[in-house]
DNA sequence: ACAACACTACGGTCTCCGCCGTAGCATCAC
DNA sequence: GTGATGCTACGGCGGAGACCGTAGTGTTGT
């Protein structure tokens, strides 16, 4: 018998319950959520859905913010969210051999959030260009930038040196949908965040799916030469345009 | 609702069995074992295991390979390890916070296996000697040797050419116990087992605990120049020749 | 102060499922 | 053949826990 066996069984048994892994599964872009948003997410009453949220804290996978009369739930750190792609690489898979792509499924494959940082084909892709270019060596614990990608970083508005705690300013994470790496860390956040900021990729409503604008390609093409941004896969039948705005 | 929040609580609920998570943990070492074995590692009755296993079965998480009157049960393949050690980052975590270490628990933090290759401080000395020495680049889909590198590789008698189907030769996986990337993929394998054969690493019985040899320590040192052999933290309490003990 | 609202605490009901008993099927030893 | 062994199938027991109704606490707004 080993240390932690029976760990795993506990922090497992939070996520196995449907309420509970739907309720996860909603934060996993990195948005805090009400308890009331997440009791009709999971499709159960409120005073079911506190107790799940009490478990889940007690559990630790939960991080609350109090707001006055709200509770704004969200998850505790990256880890839980990197733990959540992992088991989603399974039943990924699974859905992938008995399902047909649905729209929805299809929407996400091409761009998501991924706790904080994009995935999907869009995060695959901006992996893939700063690899190709020669923008990322290895570093103590995960990615760091070469000369030439910290000038990438720094025309997309990126202060290049920033992490935020000790967390790894880039390293892979697994993307459940392609079965290949995006880049994820403080720094991917940060390019994530200063995407949206400037409307370069606007948010889904009720999905953590994510649009890449006319705009953004363009942005990106410059900044990152070998960025496939023509790449019909990433191009999304919705917001074509200069973007009629969307909520 | 998106596609796989179901599905990701079907998975969660398989792990989420004490007895199904222990026979999980007994089997991330890579090993096929027999549903005795697993029963008895459980805790539980041969008839109970039976139905454990065969849920694990119908949920893709195990395969089996039937050799006369003995059915070996062994991981699906590294995607259920990977997700079994991301779970574990979060176990693991709680462990650190509220456990003293165990003899058992230091042991496995100093060099054990995950699924078929080196984790614990031996596999993160690995992967940072050869990240230090600049015989690591970033490839498509994970790491890639250089030509010094390869040269590390071959001088240890593994073919670098040598990829076992679509899988990433070299890749980056969190380590769960110290919180830092060791090496996985099939060439990470292929050392693991080389050790093995060479006995540079010998198997723990019972665990997945490992001990670097003597002989081990004096080959990794020549091979891998930036590796630190002597760091106390590697030496083993039982194997070692000079050995001042420690523990 | 009063009502509306967000959320939590407690209690009862009911379903699910983990457990092992016995029994049955295959394989190995002799 | 006979018996022993490894494993699985089925059935009944029992406990854990998911669910919601009611009730209570704290906050916001008028």
């Amino acid at each position: 018998m080993s240390t932690n066996g029976p760990y795993l069984a506990e922090i497992a048994h939070l996520m196995g319950d449907p309420a509970r892994a739907n309720m996860l599964h909603a934060l996993m872009d990195g948005r805090a959520l009400t308890a009331k948003e997440l009791a009709f997410l999971a499709g159960v009453a409120p005073q079911t859905a506190s107790g799940h949220l009490a478990k889940l804290m007690q559990g630790g996978l939960l991080a609350v913010a109090l707001q006055g009369r709200h509770r704004y739930y969200r998850l505790a750190g990256a880890e839980v969210a990197q733990a959540l792609e992992g088991l989603m690489v399974l039943a990924g898979g699974d859905t992938a051999r008995r399902r047909l792509p649905s729209r929805v499924g299809e929407e996400l494959s091409r761009a998501r959030t991924c706790y904080d940082h994009f995935a999907g084909r869009l995060g695959i892709g901006i992996h893939d260009a700063l690899v190709a270019g020669g923008h990322l060596n290895i570093a103590d614990g995960g990615y760091g930038l070469t000369g030439s990608g910290a000038a990438i970083f720094g025309e997309l508005g990126i202060d290049p040196a920033r992490k935020t705690g000790r967390r790894a300013g880039l390293r892979p994470c697994l993307d459940w949908s392609e079965r290949r790496p995006h880049l994820a860390g403080s720094l991917a956040a940060a390019l994530a965040c200063r995407c949206f900021e400037m409307g370069w990729v606007l948010r889904r409503k009720d999905s953590r799916a994510v649009t890449l604008t006319e705009e953004g390609r363009a942005v990106l093409a410059k900044a990152l030469p070998g960025f496939r941004c023509d790449a019909p896969e990433l191009l999304s039948p919705a917001v074509p345009a200069p973007a009629p705005a969307f909520a």
